[in-house]
DNA sequence: GAATACCTGAGC
DNA sequence: GCTCAGGTATTC
């Protein structure tokens, strides 16, 4: 599933394909995940130059020559295809080409959770796809990750996945980052001193960091805007490792659940923050 | 703040 | 053939 830093290597694999080009057609065929409709869609990026790409959390954003916005969503199981012709796969919704007669881009989506929007200016962006998202979560100050998230009630875990908190953490880089902070996903900020959300902050960029390097995590066949895979998911050390040992005492990696999401943790190594209570 | 709905493929 | 996976909007 597509989190910050797998959005940010499709971002980048994409940009030098798309930067300067003019969209010539937009053929939509799962109208939900064009937005507000497929016909304003088509109408907005059409004729129009890609000047720029930028993300923002898990949101890929182009901006356009006339000041509007073309953004993109990946929500759990999106893709970005660059090809000649049709990729010979299932689930391909919406189809961008260009007045060069070069690649397309496919948009493919099997679990339909993502969504392609235009925006007509900076307000329709800030109003739409970044409405109630908080800032980004990669180069966040420690100063500003420990404002962010102290003294919230919530589950650590839940706090961390809430994108109005911070934009770009999903499953995965919250159990990861929480391991390595040594921090209870059940434990809550305002019961957590100042010092350990500063380890969770330090944790947080050097997982990110790392994952971007290794070109994300590839879980739920992820690939970027080129079909390659990362290879971060080897470096997991509990997330979908349930019962696994722990790779720093051995200890097995239980499993729970969370806010409506599998958690995975060493009961040893994250002791720290609180013993849960109930 | 927490549960539920939306989806389909993977893995039993 | 059933259960689970999960980002986000919606609902209680």
């Amino acid at each position: 599933m597509p989190e910050l830093p797998e959005v940010e290597c499709v971002r980048r694999t994409l940009e030098p394909d798309v930067l300067g080009r003019r969209v010539a057609r937009v053929r939509t065929t799962l109208p939900k995940l064009a937005r507000p409709n497929p016909r304003s869609l088509a109408r907005g990026i059409g004729r129009r130059v890609v000047a720029d790409t930028a993300r923002h959390g898990k949101l890929l954003i182009m901006q356009l020559d006339n000041g509007s916005f073309w953004t993109i969503h990946l929500g759990m199981t999106g893709q970005l295809i660059l090809a000649g012709s049709r990729p010979q796969v299932k689930h391909i919704h919406i189809t961008v080409s260009f007045d060069d007669g070069g690649p397309r881009l496919y948009f493919r989506d099997p679990r339909q959770f993502g969504a392609m929007t235009y925006c007509a200016d900076q307000e329709a962006l800030q109003a739409g796809p970044l409405a109630n998202m908080g800032p980004d979560a990669l180069g966040m100050s420690r100063a500003r990750f420990v404002e962010r998230l102290g003294g919230r009630g919530g589950r650590l875990k839940s706090v961390l996945l809430d994108q109005r908190v911070l934009a770009g953490v999903g499953n995965i880089y919250a159990d990861e980052s929480l391991h390595m902070a040594g921090l209870h996903p059940l434990s809550r900020p305002k019961d957590l001193a100042t010092e350990d959300l500063g380890r969770l902050h330090q944790a947080l960029q050097k997982v990110l960091r790392a994952a971007l390097k290794r070109g994300g995590s590839s879980v739920s066949n992820f690939v970027d805007a080129h079909g390659r895979p990362g290879t971060f998911q080897h470096a997991h050390r509990v997330y979908r490792r349930t019962g696994e040992p722990c790779p720093v005492c051995r200890q097995a990696v239980e499993r729970i659940v969370v806010a409506g999401r599998s958690t995975h943790f060493c009961p040893t190594c994250q002791a720290g923050g609180v013993p849960p209570q109930p």
